[in-house]
Order: C-alpha cells, then sequence, then structure tokens
DNA sequence: CTATATATATCGCTCATCGGCATATGGCGT
DNA sequence: ACGCCATATGCCGATGAGCGATATATATAG
C-alpha cells in the first residue's frame, strides 16, 4: 500500500494571492489568458507578475472547481484566444474570501495598534 | 549540473493565510507555540487549525527571517514552554501585508459591484 | 533580420502547508 | 491502575500552488 493512497487532499488549503487576484481580474469583465496577466499587473500595482505557468494551471484548476467558465474561443489575427468568465460559484468564493481577509486585516490592525505594556520606553 | 543549481530562490511568494494569522497573533503579545494554535483559530473564527508540522516549522522560518524573535524559555509544570515575540520587522512586515491585502480586498469589493452588461435578465 | 508584443501551453522544481506520528507531563474519570 | 484529554514541542513524508524556463506561432516596429 503506497503512501499516497494513505495522503489524500482532506482541507482546501486558502487561496494565494495570484489566484485571488485572477478571480478579481475576471469580477468587472470577462477576460483571455494573456490579458490577465496584465490586468493581475495593473490591479497589484505591478507588484504581481504571473507566469503563464502559473496562469494557465490556475485557469485549469478553476475551470475544474467550476470557479470560471469559458466564455468563448475566437482567433483574432490570426492568434488563437479564449475568453473566461467568472462563473457564479466564482463569484460567491471571491465575496467570502474579501469577507475572510477583511477580517483578517481588522484583527491585524487591532492588534497593532495595541499599547503593549512591554514596550521599551512606554508608559512615561 | 543538476537542476537543483539552476532553479534557486527568487522570488519571495506572498505570505499565506497560516503565517499572516501567526504574525497576527503575536501583534500584541508574546505566545508560546501551543497557544499560538488556539489563538489563531481564535481569530479565524475556528477556521483555520494550524497543525504543529506547520507551526513548528513556520516558528523556525520566521525566526530565520528575523521577523519574530524568542523572548524566553521557560519549564511550566514540568513543561517545556517557549514563548515567542513579533520582532519590529515582523511588525514591519504584518502591517505592510495588511495595507495590500486590504487594497486588494477593495478591488475585489469594486468590481464585484460592477454593472455587468453582460448580465442576465439586467438592465430593465 | 531581429526584437518586442500578443497569445497559449507544458515541464521540472521549490517550499509552505498538511496529516500523522513520537514524546513527555499533569489532571480527571472510572 | 489504566485510559483519555489537555498541554507542549518537534520531525517526517506527501501535496499542490506557484515559479522559472522553454516552445510555438503571428504581427508589428526598427
Amino acid at each position: 500500500m503506497p503512501m499516497s493512497d494513505i495522503y489524500s487532499r482532506m482541507t482546501e488549503r486558502s487561496m494565494q494571492e495570484p489566484t485571488l487576484l485572477l478571480l478579481t481580474a475576471l469580477a468587472d469583465a470577462p477576460r483571455h489568458g494573456y490579458s490577465l496577466i496584465q490586468e493581475i499587473a495593473k490591479i497589484s500595482d505591478g507588484r504581481v507578475k504571473v507566469r503563464t505557468g502559473t496562469l494557465y494551471s490556475a485557469l485549469d484548476r478553476l475551470l475544474q472547481q467550476g470557479l470560471i467558465r469559458i466564455e468563448r474561443d475566437e482567433v483574432i489575427d490570426g492568434r488563437a484566444r479564449r475568453t473566461y468568465a467568472l462563473a457564479d460559484a466564482g463569484r460567491a468564493t471571491l465575496a467570502a474570501e474579501a469577507d475572510r481577509l477583511r477580517a483578517v486585516v481588522a484583527e491585524a490592525d487591532r492588534r497593532l495598534s495595541t499599547i503593549r505594556p512591554t514596550a521599551r520606553g512606554a508608559l512615561a
């Protein structure tokens, strides 16, 4: 009995930033792969430059999960172009993710602003 | 020449949720490992139950990166206890992470609330 | 002719996280 | 006495999202 049979996926890991930005980029309008890379860079103020390896495997995964769907396939100027759209499930997932993150960020802010009794030179 | 020599860490990946919650849990007071697990569960409303494997390797990594430091080592009721504190660099990193996430969440909200011309049955 | 932009796709590798296990003490129930 | 749970730390193999690189192809600019 191989280990791979014992170890099976139980938890859905929390979404990472590239995926979050990908869903965000699709939230207002359908887009094709290449334009998503640019849109994600724009949203993140140039911080996140998603590689094609990340992008296309993420698109496959999200299609599989039903969070996005293929809107249409075209040929523009001799180049194939596949346009993706956010599915209802993806919209719900993104909204839930935003809520979760909002809560965590609020908690981080709250804790960061607490007066710490161990702070050096404080309580003067 | 093995592949492992070609492939070397270039980018710092964006922080994942367990790590974010770990830093958040340390933001208001120093805590020891086991209590961090409970604090993280509390912060995330029971959603994130960090495994000890995740926790202690994360603590090692964050120590290495200088984001946290060992506050003290004690023996309480015969049990070893190591208490960690958020370092200045960790405090700055957490604040920056919160800012980034706030921006992404705001953008997601903005896009989720846009009226989409392709929406079915809309514009009545 | 050669970059650069547009566009999609695949492959090997890394690392944070996961699940499980090991170890040890103290307290509580039976 | 024995098991179970909470407390507490730590290691190890497996998983999978993301990364870097590469391949392929067309159009446009220099």
